[in-house]
DNA sequence: TCAAAAGTGTTGATACTACACCCATGG
DNA sequence: CCATGGGTGTAGTATCAACACTTTTGA
């Protein structure tokens, strides 16, 4: 480590994206700035500085728990976004990851926390297109996001939508125990469009070992759904 | 800057995997280390130290033009790898890029920089599983890698498996010029498993913009394929 | 004319979509 | 018994993999 001390270094960092689905709409968690004039924005997501010695996955916990309140969940890294201007206060290169929760786990944290707040998703480009993405505010104008993070948030969308056909990570955003339609919702949400109902039940089953409880929704006007539960050995 | 230095921090680096495919098979660049004893091994791919206010893209380039001699090739991010052991010397945190060009390509630097070699990858996994990967030295023994670098070459090879089918990253290992049987090899060589020529030829027409050339293969035996090229707007 | 590889047509299986329909429950 | 959402059956369609086949070249 004697030789790396030479170099002068970039500051490195963590960004966690937390992300949860209400309403079939995406949901992010922001952090409000106080130092907005400065970072460019006035809300960004969470993060924390990678301390010497320790693993990154620590400052990761940082962000996510201290910060933000948030407990297990699914993380994944996304990217690592090194621009030197992104930061106007220093060259400070950030690790960006995705974290998935039920909304009513985040939402929990908003409650508690007045500086936080859970923004609804808009992206303009279709399909994996890819490009920046935008969170709104209570008032349905878009936020302004500090940083690169209207970046990061959308390669973050860009991701879910690339691998939720195909990996269990849809089911991150629902409780244990969740109604198809749950999952349905959270599909939709994240591809930005409506599914066929029949489709994509037979499809979840078929790809992932989903147990039917024999319990069912409660609390809904109408026919209750049966709750179904995903096989514990399963892993994201 | 001046609230980040108060902060002890971890070295950044970038790592490169120079991936080509020939005889069937995906080969990596790797370089020789003289301090084989301290990192951990004999080999370890290309990198290079994130100098402050410089992108990360700046020590990419040096790492893959000036110690492998590569000049303007598919460049992608892989991931950030961050445990304070993976580098004996001090905590070094690397970010993983993928390098993809023809075989041809990296060879010619091979021969020119008797440090650096070109050697078959194993991997141990079937499908899109993930784990460490294995570079295999002249003698057809696994060449013992420094870091963590088997596991780096294990994650590139599951992301080339994953997104090969649906991507056009699978060109970058051919020339611009090429018969539908050399991608086919990189196909094959990627996915570790033979494929159908029939299928093969049509989806990959289907799927991307290429047009015949009108010129055809030279210095082969028997019949000569005709030669295709992408469609010069397409990019990766 | 023969061997080997290029390139194409056809068929059978599979997966997916769309639509129609039945079921269960609260009011 | 009616409105509404839960849940299932069926048929048409697109996709895909395997096989057989024809074509073209060098020796």
């Amino acid at each position: 480590m004697s030789r790396f001390a030479d170099f002068p270094n970039p500051t490195l960092a963590v960004d966690i994206v937390a992300l949860s689905v209400a309403d079939t709409r995406l949901h992010c968690l922001l952090l409000r700035r106080d130092d907005a004039a400065l970072v460019g924005g006035d809300w960004a997501f969470p993060g924390a500085v990678v301390h010497h010695g320790k693993p990154v996955e620590e400052a990761v916990a940082r962000a996510a728990q201290i910060k933000a309140g948030l407990g297990a969940l699914h993380l994944e890294q996304l990217a690592t976004y090194g621009d030197p201007a992104r930061d106007p206060r220093g060259h400070v290169v950030s690790v960006a990851w995705m974290a998935i929760a039920p909304h009513a786990l985040l939402l929990d944290k908003v409650t508690a926390n007045p500086d936080l707040c859970l923004a609804p998703v808009i992206v303009d480009w279709p399909g994996e297109t890819g490009g920046p993405a935008q969170a709104l505010g209570a008032d349905g104008q878009p936020l302004r996001l500090a940083f690169d993070h209207a970046a990061i948030l959308g390669d973050a969308v860009k991701r879910l939508r690339g691998k939720i056909d195909y990996s269990p990570i849809g089911f991150g955003f629902v409780p244990p125990r969740f109604t198809l339609r749950a999952v349905q919702e959270v599909h939709e949400a994240i591809l930005g469009r409506p599914l066929t109902k029949p489709a994509f039940r037979r499809k979840l089953l078929d790809r992932h070992p989903l147990h039917p409880t024999g319990t069912l929704e409660t609390g809904g006007a109408f026919r209750p759904a049966e709750l179904y539960e995903r096989d514990p050995a399963q892993e994201m």
